[in-house]
DNA sequence: GATTTTGTGGAATAAAAATTCCAAAATACA
DNA sequence: TGTATTTTGGAATTTTTATTCCACAAAATC
């Protein structure tokens, strides 16, 4: 199927030849093309001023079989806006399940496409005021305690590292010798503790951010979808959604990476004008 | 009409009470807001693995009258974010022409632009043959060993959590109560050491490949530059090139992530191929 | 100015999609 | 263990949406 670019492209260059009513729905159609993509032939027959079957003929005249396949275009279109990788994602994703048997096939590019659609949709899901919330719960806090198991570890392992690098009093509540209860017996009020839990979220987890609020410690979440457990206690959170490829996890890391940055970034900068002040 | 943000909070909220099916729906939706808003009932079905009926049912346990209704709740959803999306690029692009130093708030995009500037990067900095070469060693080893250090840290603990999923042997050396030089001892040979230093490169580390290169261990490095100390004793290495902005380190962990991922799912399809031949 | 060709609108029809409804399965309850 | 209640899937139906077809109008051609 053609992409949305170069229908486009094609309809300009096709302008002039064009019957007056069909040039009148070619300016409306490049002119609207969200409401092309979403809504039905007759409402934009209503809004274009055109009966439906100039719609039809319309999208005869580019090769279509009808309205409809013509619009499908369009929605792709509309979609790739949000993330311009993802039919390379595809394309790459036809070209792995026909070779199956090849050896060493571009992989690589395979999971590098794939990490740049989920840093475009961190953009979409996460959302600014959140962000801002969490750095400034951080700054106010005494000590930032930092809870997380299995593979949600090393990113609790990676923020413990640039807090303390920053000046932030942090601990990392890290189950050594299976102490995990222990080790959150010492937060205080005051204190804030900073937990991430992906599928399968660890019990152990719950249960010390549950005990945890029951202390008045300020509970921030990082998690994966509105739905976790995670958030029947969270103060604040922050959602980073995953994507599973062939099965596979976790490749929404480099997102979450990106935002783990991002967080250490913004509360320097809050800390630095704070002291400067 | 009701909007996309206030309907998702109310299913987060009901979801505890919902029918298994109806739940397993809503994490569908929830998950997968695009394909809501633009396919029809039967091809989310599908997708959902469920009937039809039951996202009728579903969209009238919201209050909906119907499937329909519902959907344009998604749909508007889904165009408001667009916008959004497309505003807050603009922005950007805007601000990076006009003057790096000014640079203001929201910095997320910024840290995004630089992660997918670092995966980019990562296509050109790493060699398919090197990539190859590592999947190989790690397949043939024995057992695996894994050694990094401070900020290097988290990536070694996701590859040792990853390929111990995949039934591949493996130890982090994560020099629990400063054991690491005695951790290593038990490496003999036909085991392989995977090394990741990132600067300030740790002596430690270091100190570990050489002994275990003497011990004639197989060693795989992976390391930010061609001048890094932990390739004088490395059989094979990949490189990931950092990238600073704002003077903050650290900004290629995204595409660090991304290559650790793409080396286990490839060590993985090796081992398959291994076992079923 | 007559005749052919091309373009157009809208009613009729076909296709597709959404919804309803009911029987069967699963679960809760007594 | 049997009975009531809820949940579920899917076939039948209704509704919506898209498409076809044809009569008519407007140009173009001669």
């Amino acid at each position: 199927m053609e992409n949305f670019d170069q229908l486009q492209k094609r309809m300009r260059l096709e302008y002039p030849d064009l019957s007056p009513r069909l040039q009148h729905l070619l300016s409306f159609a490049i002119s609207h093309p969200q409401e092309m993509a979403l809504e039905t032939i007759s409402e934009i027959a209503q809004k274009a001023q055109a009966p439906p079957s100039s719609l039809v003929r319309f999208a005869k005249h580019f090769g279509f079989q009808g309205f409809s396949s013509m619009q499908k275009v369009f929605r792709s279109g509309l979609v790739s806006s949000i993330s311009n990788y993802r039919q390379r994602t595809r394309d790459l994703e036809k070209r792995l399940s026909e070779n199956q048997k090849g050896i060493t096939p571009p992989y690589l590019d395979y999971f590098i496409e794939g990490g740049i659609e989920s840093l475009n949709n961190l953009r979409q899901s996460v959302n600014e005021s959140d962000l801002k919330k969490v750095v400034e719960l951080l700054a106010e806090s005494k000590t930032v305690y930092l809870v997380a198991q299995r593979r949600s570890f090393p990113v609790a392992f990676y923020l413990h590292y640039a807090l303390s690098h920053l000046g932030k009093p942090a601990q990392l509540l890290d189950s050594l010798g299976g102490m995990l209860s222990e080790q959150g017996k010492v937060m205080k009020e005051g204190d804030a503790l900073f937990a991430v839990s992906f599928p399968p979220y660890a019990t152990e987890v719950l249960n010390l951010v549950k005990e945890a609020s029951l202390e008045n410690i300020k509970i921030i979440g990082l998690t994966d979808s509105p739905l976790s457990p995670l958030l029947n206690h969270t103060d604040v959170h922050l959602e980073v959604h995953e994507k599973d490829r062939f099965g596979f996890r976790g490749l929404s890391f480099p997102a979450l990476y990106c935002l783990a940055l991002c967080l250490v970034f913004e509360l320097g900068r809050l800390m630095d004008h704070q002291n400067g002040s």
